[in-house]
DNA sequence: CAAACTTAGTATCGATTCGAAACTAATATC
DNA sequence: GATATTAGTTTCGAATCGATACTAAGTTTG
């Protein structure tokens, strides 16, 4: 089996389960905004995030957004710290919404996998991922728990340990460490996107 | 990681590599055709075929392969076998333009792997699909290697072994074992038909 | 053998989606 | 303080899609 086999089997099983048309109501543009909003940390689920996310343009990513926010999926809220930015929340509807959510097909079927073959599979995709933004010179998206700007710090002896984001400066709880970030990067892609700063600049 | 997560794994880097839009003159679903019809055998090189596989209706398929067909990059012929059947073959222009496929970034990335790595992906990745198509109780789309209609007889010893298709009744050059054929079926799958359609007689 | 059904492909129509480009407003940079 | 960048929105035209209706060739069935 080659390379290109094995990619057109990733594409088609995007296809097959994402229901490339309405299920439950909702297109397939909109199924996959809902899952982005659910698993986007706060400093994420804006509209330019979640266009890049979905490789698609601001524009259209805002028309999108924009629906749900009239059919009562997502709220809207502009961000005290940058006057520019807005926030979008799923609401309750939205999340029960979610829980009929088409792509469970796949995920039951990974859910089947034997866990070292899952694992195996989680791994490959993630480098996969990132091989891929990498060659299209894009930032991937991945979680904080991953994330080179991760610090934590253990308040007192035996204590819990707190997080923070060092490249935001914002605290983070230990709920959200699995959430996707757009401002993710791997100690690797850090150091490889400083050279490339500091080759520009010279 | 989890279920869900790994699923929306396999979604985005679908989508990242596809190229949404347009990329080198051509949409998504013209990609998508041009993939199909590059890799899919003579018995499935059809309309039919083609919306099954790509999960649409037979008349969206028709009017994509329609325009190729008008911009020279697929021939129409009608099938002598049987008078309603159409079978389209890509041209040479579309076997270059196949050689800027988008989706060979990911194919590259795919080939970075670790041989045993990337077995172990191709396996899973056959697994979910077969496992994805069957919950929704569509076919799955496999090669001839692996189809159980596949017989092969060695016409004398020490001789070149010859294959067929014990369905459709029709002999198979070696070369094309490893395209794809919207009749394929496991031994697995092709008794599970069998029993549904027992217990549908009774 | 003829009527009824199925299958392969096509044509048309309206709704939706998408990307490109223009635009507003807030923040950064110089 | 002028210029550039960033976040988000809007508008417009092209393309896509699914539903539906249709033609023509096979298949079943009575």
């Amino acid at each position: 089996m080659d390379n290109r086999s094995i990619a057109q089997s990733i594409a088609q099983l995007a296809r097959m389960s994402a229901g490339d048309g309405q299920v439950g109501g909702f297109t397939a543009a909109q199924w996959n905004t809902l899952r982005f909003f659910a698993r986007a940390n706060r400093f994420s689920r804006t509209v330019s995030a979640f266009a890049e996310f979905h490789a698609t343009t601001r524009g259209t990513a805002s028309q999108t957004v924009k629906g749900l926010v009239s059919e009562g999926y997502l709220t809207r809220s502009r961000s005290d710290l940058d006057g520019r930015s807005v926030r979008f929340d799923l609401t309750d509807k939205a999340r029960s919404a979610l829980s009929h959510d088409p792509l469970d097909a796949l995920s039951n079927a990974i859910g089947k996998l034997a866990p070292g073959v899952r694992n195996q599979l989680a791994s490959s995709l993630k480098r996969l991922k990132e091989e891929v933004a990498d060659s299209r010179g894009k930032p991937s998206f991945g979680s904080c728990r991953f994330c080179c700007h991760l610090t934590c710090a253990l308040r007192k002896p035996g204590g819990e340990p707190s997080y923070a984001c060092d490249l935001l400066d914002q605290p983070l709880a230990a709920n959200d460490l699995g959430d996707l970030c757009v401002n993710f990067e791997t100690a690797q892609s850090n150091t490889a996107a400083r050279s490339r700063r500091d080759s520009k600049t010279s």
